[in-house]
DNA sequence: TATTATAGTGACCAAACGGTCACTTGTCAA
DNA sequence: TTGACAAGTGACCGTTTGGTCACTATAATA
């Protein structure tokens, strides 16, 4: 996106917003730390408020470009150790991209605030990471790499632990190598649990 | 517990605290709300800080006196229908005990401010409950009613699921009804994945 | 009864905060 | 050159906030 300052105010604001909450957030700090004075926020943006709500339509717009629409759902992986490794990049990303971190620390501390960053939070912590794999699972199921079963419920025992790892990782970085194991253990439990018997490649 | 004035306070700072944040609450309000004036939480802690520790004080030894100690988990079901019930109820206590559901909450926004709510947010949502119910697995496998395999994984596969949508419920408390039909629909598929064979029944 | 400790009050303080406003600077178009 | 406009500044304002203090009331103790 474009550099402009209206754009770098957000960035600022989602940092601080995510460190020290929206209302442990003081608006002569956010904008010293980017060489501004604080009547400049004004120029751009009418109240504390209204940045606030310019962060959450950011993050809105961010999830539906990357993950909102059907043709970003990644090709179904042809194996399950396509599987494991699929997830395993995913989740280099989303343990260490800094926008995505805040993003998830934003959602998690002001998810009781207003109704858009509730629903953003169901969406990025439940149900979007559960309907992207609830559509891996069913084209793994149709290639008879995955017993059959229901794909919606399969993705969610995927995903929840996936993603209570991933919490546990954004709350205690330090142990961050313990848990990416604990990440593959589970992947590797869960596909030994699902995967297709060998005897039974026959398509009907 | 007693029922003091001291005691009063922490029970009137937890729902502040877990509603409108630990920088969002007004001692003015917090002492208004119980008939006092904020003066008087000066005669029982000695800042807003130090109520803030005596939250999580109590929040701990709650935690432990509950949940911590080995002779409070509860006996293993005798089948798979009874984890089922076990789980269920227990769920029920969960989801509408209102302190219990305040403290999720103040663990959940107040998770990144220091070291113990840290600690204690880790506890409440993955370690303690996956170890209470790795002890219960661990037994059930050994009177033959779940399938041998590493307890402490099923735990994890069977907790962090639930967890995901007890925080689905904090959330979007409305939605009630369908997420307890979802938790139940995610425990007859556990049990129906992880049940062992009728015809296994020796014992070693 | 006199004393002392505890719990509570209301006025007060200094600091911090969101927000406003008059003013300056720089840029581009007429 | 001038005029208009957007971007930015610093002083200022009213309010809110955590915290203090002198004072009162009550009850138990000596």
């Amino acid at each position: 996106m474009e550099n402009t300052t209206k754009e770098k105010i957000l960035d600022a604001a989602l940092v601080s917003f995510a460190e020290n909450g929206y209302k442990g957030t003081n608006l002569r700090d956010l904008a010293a730390g980017m060489g501004l004075s604080k009547s400049a926020l004004y120029k751009h943006y009418q109240s504390k408020e209204d940045i606030r709500g310019a962060v959450i339509d950011r993050m809105e717009a961010y999830y539906a470009a990357h993950f909102g629409s059907p043709e970003n759902t990644p090709p179904a992986p042809e194996t399950c150790e396509g599987l494991l490794a699929m997830t395993m990049r995913m989740l280099d990303f989303t343990l260490h991209d800094e926008k995505v971190i805040l993003t998830r620390r934003l959602l998690l501390t002001e998810q009781f605030h207003d109704e858009r960053t509730r629903r953003l939070a169901t969406l990025h912590f439940l149900t979007g990471t559960k309907d992207i794999y609830e559509k891996i699972f069913a084209e793994m199921m149709r290639k008879g790499i995955l017993k059959n079963g229901d794909p919606g419920m399969l993705a969610f025992a995927y995903t929840a632990p996936i993603t209570a790892l991933v919490h546990l990782c954004d709350r205690e970085p330090e142990k961050e190598p313990e848990i990416v194991e604990q990440l593959e253990a589970f992947i590797r439990h869960f596909i030994g649990t699902y995967r297709a018997n060998e005897g039974s490649n026959e398509k009907p």
